[in-house]
Order: C-alpha cells, then structure tokens, then sequence
DNA sequence: GTGGTCTAGACCACG
DNA sequence: GTGGTCTAGACCACT
C-alpha cells in the first residue's frame, strides 16, 4: 500500500518564485486538494530531483521545509509520508501570516489596474479549484 | 501644481518587505488613489532618501522601477513627475502577472488552512481600501 | 544601536548533535533568556561561519530555521534581527512536540539508571538557568 | 526459566523515532521495569523481525546495541538474555550522557515556551511510569 | 557588505 | 535504497 506515485508536479523556468518555492507550493497544493492522501509516500528526493532535472540539495530543503511545516512526516531509510492534518500554528499565526500574504498580494496586484472584481474572481477560481477536502 | 510636496510615506522596520519594495507600493498607492495627481513632482532622490533615511540608491533603484513600469515620467533637469494614466502593459503581460501573483497568493494562503471566504473578505476589504480614484 | 556583538555561541565538537542543531539551540537559548533583546543583530552569516570555522551554508541554514520558526527575523541587506515575541505555535502543537520532547528524553534517560530525583534536578537546574526574561 | 516468551513490543509507525530505537527503548524499558527479568531469553533476531514485520537486520542491530550497552548477554548457540544488573557505564561517563540528554530535551523544549513547572511534571510523571523496580 | 538560492559532490545513519 | 548533514563555490537581489 501507499505505491510511489509519479508526481504530478512541474517546475515553471519562467516561473519567479525559487525552485524549492515551487516545490512547496505545489506538494502543499496537492496534500490540501487530497490528491496526496494522508499516509501517501511521496517520491524520494533523488527521484523527484532526477525528475524535475534539478539538485537533489534543493528537492531536499524543500521537503524539509515541509517537515518543519507538518505537512509530511520524514522516516529515514523509508522515505516521506503525508502526515496527518493537524493545527500547527496559533490563531493570532494564522491571522499574522494571512495579513502578510493579502498585503503582498494588493501591492502586487493593485500596479496591473485590474479591476477588483476580476481579482476577487481570479482568486476565488483559485481557492475553489483545491476542493478543500483536507483543510477544515 | 508642480510644487514638491513632503511625500506621505514612510518606512517599516518591521515590514518584511524590503525597503525598495516598500517605496515602489507606496508611490504606486498614492497614484492609484490620486493623492498624487497627474503631472505632480516627486521629491528628489536625495531628499527622499533622507526624509525616510535609508540609502539613496534604494530610492534611485524605487523611482527607476516605477518610470519602468511607466508610473513616472523623467523631465531632465526637473525631476520625476505622475505620469499621465496609460496602458502600463499589454493586455497578456496583465494575464500573466495577474496570474502569477495569485498563485503565489494561494500558495500562501493554503498552508494557512482558512476558510475561503475570509479570504476572499480579507483581500476584498484591502483592494477597496485602496480606493481607485486613478485606476479604470 | 544594535550593534553587533561578538556572540557568545560555542560549537563543541563532541556534541553528538549536528552543527547546525547546535546553532539553533544556541541563539534560540540566547534569545529565551533575553541575552539578545528583541531588534538585536545577530553576526552575519560569513562572519558567524568564520567565528565557528564551518560553512557559511550551514549557519545560513541554521538561521533560516530560526526565521522560519519566528525567532528571527530576516532582512535582505541588513541582517538578521531579534524577532518580536509571538506566540507561534497552536496549544495542541505545543502539546504534541512537548509530549514527543518528554518521551525522548526519558527513553535516552532510562538507560543510565540514574535516580529519578536527580534528573529532575538537572532538568530543573536547567530550566532556571534561562531565567525566562522573555517567554510568558 | 528461560523460556522463550512472545516479547510485549510494538512499532508505532506513526513514532517519530527510528525502528531500531524503538526495539532499543522497549527492551531497555522492560527490562528496567522488571518485566523482562534477569536471565530471561529474548525471541530470536528472525522471530522479533518477523512478529514485528521489519528487517532482520534493523533487529539485529538493536539487539547489538543492548550487549554492547551491558543490557544482554550473549551465549553461543543459545540466544540472547537479559544479563545481570550492573554498573554499565562509568560514573564519568553517565555524567556526560545525562548532561548531553538534559541540554539537548532543555533546547527542544526551551522553544515551546511552556512553564518549567509543567516541563518538570511532564517528566516526573514519564519517570513514574516506568516503575524502576530493577534500576538502582 | 547583507541574506537567499542553487549546484556539485561527500559522508553518515537507517532499513 | 532512504533522508540528513556538511563542505565548496557560484550567482542573485537588496542596501
């Protein structure tokens, strides 16, 4: 049980964010959305670095990365595991970090004089298309 | 109505952006909003950089990014001044940037686990703070 | 003000636990027991790397754990400071990694037949040792 | 009375800890607590491995470290037993693994900002519950 | 100068 | 085979 599945991930060249970024991103997408279901084994980190063609050293720091987050628990010798949903960080966390992130996003978004309806909208597609089937 | 005014900006020590980013979004707030009406001067790198005491290449490297993006007009001699609202970018250039940030954002914001709504709430709240007088 | 200060952080080469580990916990110790206030500027990553005669990388990574976990914060250019206080983590998280902490240690304790009474005075000398000037 | 008993050990797959520190801790553990008494046999490498579904040579291992830690007794062509209580290791020697365990629980937890009293409470009562009817 | 990312290649413990 | 750590050296954005 819990066959290696081929990931489906890709890495953008034209993408800005950092290779490990959109590692993270993307694993995290896929375990929110359930397409990872908990327990799931995720490929090795040499195996998804000889994938996406990039160092093993950045596929590493990016699972680490979501070890540290509590998205995957890490057994060596056996490989990675989607961990269980659990509520790692506080209220006010949460609250600080969503601030964060929507303040960045406004000042990215409000230099394009795009009306805030298509944002909104854009960003609504977005959240819908996780059919949040983890996250509470 | 060219006449320099004391810029409304200031700088965050706590902000986690970097101190560039920071004057880029808040020249760009003041022209969307239309405190910063069209043809007004911009302080001078040097006073600017002394009014928010940081270094003046961070404020040269701010306003370059902004004439860039087509925000500010250089008159030679004269200074910088609120360029004349314009197509900044092309339509697919607005599409991809659009796209970009709210990946990102959703990247973001889904390691966060909340609900959708407030998100969207949240994000709606700080686009009409902003108030568009300028923007179409 | 802030100015850096030599710190006082010791890599000792017969602790079992990895460099980096012992980095965080070093500055993290620090931090708890005030010993570096709230806006202090950490040595920089080369400079720390030098001090210890190890790898830039590995301070870097130690560092960006620490930022991750909000006990620093970060900026590009500037440096690493002394985060805010904030608590960071969900009561259950708190719960769960205390739990696993106890457990560990236990389990390495056991082994030495060491009277219980005296592991709890070592502990407990420990604890006081920080003399918590900052966490709650 | 040295019948080969079916060994009260399991491995939690969801223990952050590795196997063969898993083996490691429950032996140690029964056999402090009394369970397992001196000259007791364990079950072989092969049937441990088997009744908990690992590798043989995570077992063996485990079983290693107990002899070499002075936990067992090998006799040649009969197995392994739980040896007499003695002194193991140096005075200076639990000294320097007590000491390394309490800086090394101290720094994990020094970061979960939870009040000495029940950081102390915590391994009190883990101590308790281990009912060192053997160790000294 | 600062931190952040990436690559390359090595060694270790675990199974 | 697995993940984790460390070193070495490069390039980038920011100040």
């Amino acid at each position: 049980m819990t066959r290696r599945t081929p990931l489906l991930l890709q890495i953008a060249p034209g993408d800005p964010r950092p290779i490990n970024r959109q590692i993270v991103d993307g694993v995290r997408r896929l375990i929110a959305s359930g397409e990872l279901p908990v327990g799931a084994a995720l490929p090795s980190v040499r195996g998804l670095a000889q994938q996406l063609t990039v160092n093993p050293n950045t596929v590493a720091k990016a699972y680490s990365e979501l070890s540290a987050e509590g998205w995957l628990d890490a057994r060596a010798g056996l490989g990675l595991f989607v961990a269980p949903p659990r509520q790692r960080l506080s209220k006010a966390e949460v609250e600080r970090r969503l601030e964060e992130a929507v303040q960045r996003f406004v000042g990215d978004v409000i230099a394009l004089d795009v009306p805030a309806d298509r944002v909104l909208e854009r960003v609504a597609d977005e959240l819908a298309q996780l059919a949040p089937k983890r996250s509470a």
